[in-house]
This record gives C-alpha cells, sequence and structure tokens, in this order.
DNA sequence: CGCGCTGCTTTTGTCGACAAATTAATGACA
DNA sequence: TGTCATTAATTTGTCGACAAAAGCAGCGCG
C-alpha cells in the first residue's frame, strides 16, 4: 500500500494535506506505480488519497515543478518519460552545477566537514562489501555524499536547484536505471578521489574529477538503457 | 492599472484564468509595484484581478517555483527580496549553465544562426546609438541573445531552466540593478566577440566569453548595488 | 508597569458543486 | 466499409463557502 511517507529531505508529513499527497504522489511516481506516461486523474487520486481536488492540485503543481509530471493546459498531467535524451540533458546540467559545488566546495570545506565525507565512505564501502543486491540503500547513500558537498557550496540557490528541485526526478533515473554491474564500487572509488582533492582544497581538481564522476554514472546509465532496449517494464497503472 | 500582458516568451494571455493572473502578478512583482518582501494577500488580489481564489493561489504557485515568491506553510506569500548575495548566487548559476550553453551552441550553429545573430547584434546597435536611456528595451535585446544562443545549445531541459524557470527572476534582477553607466556598450562589444567564436565552431572560447560575460554583468550589477547602499526605493505596496 | 492569557479578526487550507472543454462513442453518409 | 459530423461522458478549470490556524487586540495578573 506504500502509505509511509519515508521520504528524506522532504517537509514533515503533516504540514498540510498538500504536501502529504506530493510526498504520496512522488513516490509512487519514483517507484514507478504510476507508470511514465500515465494520465493523472485528478478525482480517482483525490478519492485514493482521501482529499479533495484542491489538495491534489497544488500536488501536482509542485509534482510538475520537480518535473515528474507534464501539464499541458486542458489535457490530463502525465508521468514524465524517461527518455534518453532527457537523461542526458540532466546529467549534463548536473556535471556542470556539481561540477562548480565541487569547485566551490573544496574552498570552504572545514575539517570536520572532511572527517564528515570520510565517515560517509565508510559507510557506503561497509554497505557495499554486505548486501550485494541492495541498489536503493546505496543510492541513499550515494545521494548523502552527494548533497553534502552541494551543501557546502555555499550557493543556497544551487542546494535549492540541485537537492530540492531535482531530487526527485535524479532520485528518479536512479532507482530505475542506475543498477550497473561494478559501477557501484567504481563510484565509491570516485568519490574516495574526490574527498582527498576536497581534503587538499583543490578546487579545480575536485570539479575535475566530479564532473568526470558525473559523466561516468551518465555512461553507465546509457548502456545499460542500451542494453535493455525493448524489454518490456511490467510496470501497472494506479489501479494496484 | 497596467492591465496589458505584454509579456515576451510567456504563453497566451487567453488561456487560462490563472495563466492570465500569471502574467499580470509577475509583471506587478517585477514592476516593483509589488515591493520586496510585501505580504500577497489572496483575497485582495483576487478581487482586483477578477477572478476566484483558486486561479489565484495557482499562479501563486507558480511564482513561487519562478522565485519570484517565497511561500512558508501557513504564512502569507511574500515577494522575493534580491540580495546581494541572491544575485551573486544566481550569476554564478547562470555563468555555468551560459558557458555551457555556448559551448555546446558553438558546435550546433548553422550559417543562418550566425546571421541571425548578427542581424540581433547590429538592431542592438543601433538601438544602442538612438537612445540612450531607453534599458528596458536594451535588456529585451540582451534577452534575445542570450536566449537564442541558449536554445541554440540543444538541451531542452537546459532551455527550460534558464528561458522559463528562471526567465523573470533575471528579468526582474536586470530591471531592478542593471542600468550600469557604459556596461550596455560593453556589454554588446562582448556579445560580438561571442558571435566571432561561435562562428569559429571554438566551444571553448565561446565557453570562456560566456562566463566572461555573465560574471562582468554581475559585477557590474554589485558595484552599482555598493553605490546605492541605503538609497530610499519609493516602491510602494499594492494598494495603488 | 511589564507579561501572559483569552477572545476576536484576518488569512490560508480545504471542500463540494457547477461550467467549459476535451475525449470517446455513436450514428449518418459517401 | 471507411470517414466525418454529432452527441454523450469524462475531466479539468473555476467558483463560493466553511474550517482551522495564525496574527492581533484588549484584559487581567504578578
Amino acid at each position: 500500500m506504500s502509505t509511509a511517507p519515508a521520504d528524506p529531505a522532504a517537509e514533515a508529513d503533516g504540514a498540510t494535506a498538500a504536501h502529504r499527497v506530493f510526498d504520496l504522489l512522488s513516490e509512487a511516481i519514483i517507484s514507478g506505480e504510476l507508470a511514465p506516461g500515465a494520465k493523472i486523474k485528478e478525482s480517482a487520486l483525490s478519492s485514493r488519497f482521501g482529499v479533495s481536488r484542491a489538495p491534489l492540485r497544488e500536488a501536482i503543481r509542485r509534482l510538475e515543478e520537480r518535473k515528474l509530471l507534464i501539464r499541458t493546459p486542458r489535457l490530463s498531467a502525465r508521468v514524465t518519460e524517461l527518455t534518453p535524451v532527457r537523461i542526458t540533458e540532466l546529467y549534463e546540467i548536473r556535471e556542470v552545477l556539481e561540477g562548480m559545488a565541487a569547485r566551490q566546495a573544496a574552498l570552504r570545506m572545514q575539517p570536520d566537514d572532511i572527517a564528515h565525507l570520510r565517515d560517509l565512505l565508510r559507510q557506503h564501502e561497509a554497505a557495499l562489501n554486505a548486501t550485494e543486491d541492495d541498489v536503493y540503500r546505496q543510492g541513499t547513500a550515494d545521494e548523502d555524499f552527494h548533497f553534502f558537498i552541494i551543501q557546502r557550496s555555499g550557493n543556497a540557490t544551487l542546494v535549492q536547484i540541485l537537492c530540492d528541485e531535482y531530487y526527485n526526478l535524479i532520485r528518479m533515473v536512479r532507482r530505475r536505471h542506475s543498477r550497473v554491474a561494478g559501477r557501484a564500487r567504481r563510484a565509491l572509488q570516485e568519490h574516495q578521489q574526490l574527498v582527498e582533492a576536497l581534503a587538499e582544497r583543490d578546487g579545480d581538481f575536485a570539479e575535475r574529477l566530479m564532473r568526470r564522476h558525473v559523466a561516468a554514472a551518465l555512461r553507465g546509465i546509457l548502456g545499460s538503457l542500451d542494453a535493455e532496449t525493448r524489454t518490456p517494464q511490467m510496470e501497472s497503472g494506479i489501479a494496484a
């Protein structure tokens, strides 16, 4: 039934009904319960969530803002389709933006921050050795790592764009396409290199490493997309 | 009364009432009729625009997405305040994003596109020679130039971010802070250099020029902000 | 005389219903 | 039988009203 919020970096579950519905709907979209391209019927969803159409519309509006829905004036909203082109565009933007974040973070990092990052990587490594398939938690660790660096860039607007507005979309890409064999361990190595560059306050190198890291992630995703071309996706509509 | 839409690159005036109100409200905010920090009272505005609160709320939601309003769960929405920090953050992001756009555009430019850009610059120059103070139209020409290059980057997501989501905010910054003496002519020169780099398909140089151009614009704005520190702003609330 | 409490006003969040518009369904016609 | 026009059924956009929460004023109390 997936009624548990369990949404990190999101507003508290009980702020308003609209926020609650927003969390529920994002989860439904990201998990694939609402398949890409599926039409969003307001009355159906409002009755499903037990709220009126007003808060549901607010949630839809917010999901459109976060690029999880596409809405055209009089037509129904539809769930975003993650085409290779779209994913590429998104990751190219991530590349320059997170590269910039890494550069600026390198100049502002405190010893405590470096220690925290090293700790994160230790946990990441442990999780990697312990489980072979828990991609979800691994993705969360990856997010923690990236978000921490972004936050240390000191650019609040950048933090908002990457950690808030595009958070769900990136999570959706990762959740659905980012289970490339062996990629996790290489990613960990890249993270470790990046932390060293940050520790040395080498903004130039940190930016370069981050850009390569994001570009490599994109290549992995595109490669796996190529491999699974025309693999039947057994996702169902909302009527579970 | 300023009921004329006159909003370039925006949706048609009559798509829905919410769109119309969105245009009206953005204009009111950008022009300064709604002063920064001013509270947005839904009922007052809905009666002012002659619509119900539903489409007004939709417009508010969209304006929050475009960063022209800040809204906290139960408090009233407030008009964004353009602090120097915020402007700096925005322009640093523009720098990397538009730099990237220029690089990619350099590789995709067609002869027609170069001709169009040269034509734009001729018009820009003519306008600059003709009028001494029409900053608004000059700003529009500047937008046309930047937007065209961004669009030729081929990255639709990037176009959406820069030409749609941040369009109004950038316009607001320009409208309120970008009338630095002599900056317009230097900006034109920088544009001309940029077009040459694009014509030569020198993506590396185009990116560098664009970044310098945006950074210079930011310096101009910050300088003028410094100069007018504590200058009384004679903006009034909505009750005109 | 300052501070906290109570009650009132204002404002947002939510609801149910109506109207316009789109989509589909049906039937007529070439 | 295929295509198009007309009509029925959804679905979105909009409205006015109610309820809950926040802000504000006046009052009592230490």
